[in-house]
DNA sequence: GCCCAGGGGGCTC
DNA sequence: GAGCCCCATGGG
């Protein structure tokens, strides 16, 4: 039973952290696209995979001039395969666009303002039963391109809040999210700007999966949490 | 050469 | 439901 004392304590606690990476980093500007529908290919795309890959694989599609919902659901499958080979996988995400295409297409005629006008649930809900979309890029795509107010958990964040010990680490996707949400105050701008930093944090200096961090600003973290 | 990257699905037991 | 394996390229 967490007390409302406790519960002042880990509120403090994300919110201090936030702003121990906020200072340190600075603002993201996340998602790192110019539209709504690149924002969902470059989620899709940097499923277990540097987001270096994925920057190639998204020049060479917009060099190809397909990157459009209608143009991608359209194009052949081989030709999309080459075209993202940098971000590894390929034939499994070329395999994931085409079905998600087909979802947009389907479901919104390709029109993503017209599916975010949906409720976050009803869409999320949609996005999960496309094979390849997972919770965290459904939630990707929800926050960084619908602007909805859901929190994204990755490998980072279970990683480094068990170092921290506010997780234990055996936690489900879900039950992270819920311990963010409502610990944090519900902001969108929050939402995206705290995972971005998480990633940025993550992938700066703390990709190592061994226990301990024996050089990065994530121990700076530790000691300041000790306190 | 080895490890890891902004996951997800399928299979086994 | 937990524990594996697979997907495949590229940078450190």
């Amino acid at each position: 039973m967490i007390t409302k004392m406790e519960d002042k304590k880990v509120k403090a606690q994300l919110l201090e952290i936030y702003n121990l990476l906020f200072s340190k980093y600075g603002d993201q500007h996340w998602w790192p696209a110019n539209t709504k529908f690149e924002v969902i290919v470059g989620a899709l795309l940097t499923q277990f995979i540097s987001w270096k890959n994925v920057v190639k694989a998204i020049d060479n599609i917009k060099a190809s001039n397909l990157l459009d919902v209608h143009k991608l659901h359209e194009c052949d499958i081989e030709l999309l395969k080459e075209l993202i080979r940098p971000a590894g996988f390929f034939n499994r995400k070329a395999s994931i666009l085409k079905s998600v295409m087909t979802f947009l297409v389907e479901e919104y005629e390709g029109d993503l303002d017209k599916m975010f006008l949906t409720s976050l649930d009803v869409i999320r809900e949609k996005l999960l039963k496309v094979k390849g979309i997972g919770p965290e890029t459904a939630d990707s795509i929800l926050l960084y391109a619908g602007m909805k107010e859901i929190f994204v958990v990755d490998a980072y964040t279970m990683r480094i809040f068990t170092r921290l010990g506010l997780l234990k680490g055996d936690e489900k996707y879900h039950q992270v999210q819920e311990f963010f949400m409502k610990y944090l105050p519900k902001d969108v701008d929050l939402y995206n700007q705290y995972h971005a930093l998480i990633v940025k944090l993550g992938s700066d200096c703390c990709h190592s999966k061994k226990p301990k961090c024996d050089k990065c600003s994530l121990q700076d973290l530790c000691q300041h949490q000790a306190l």
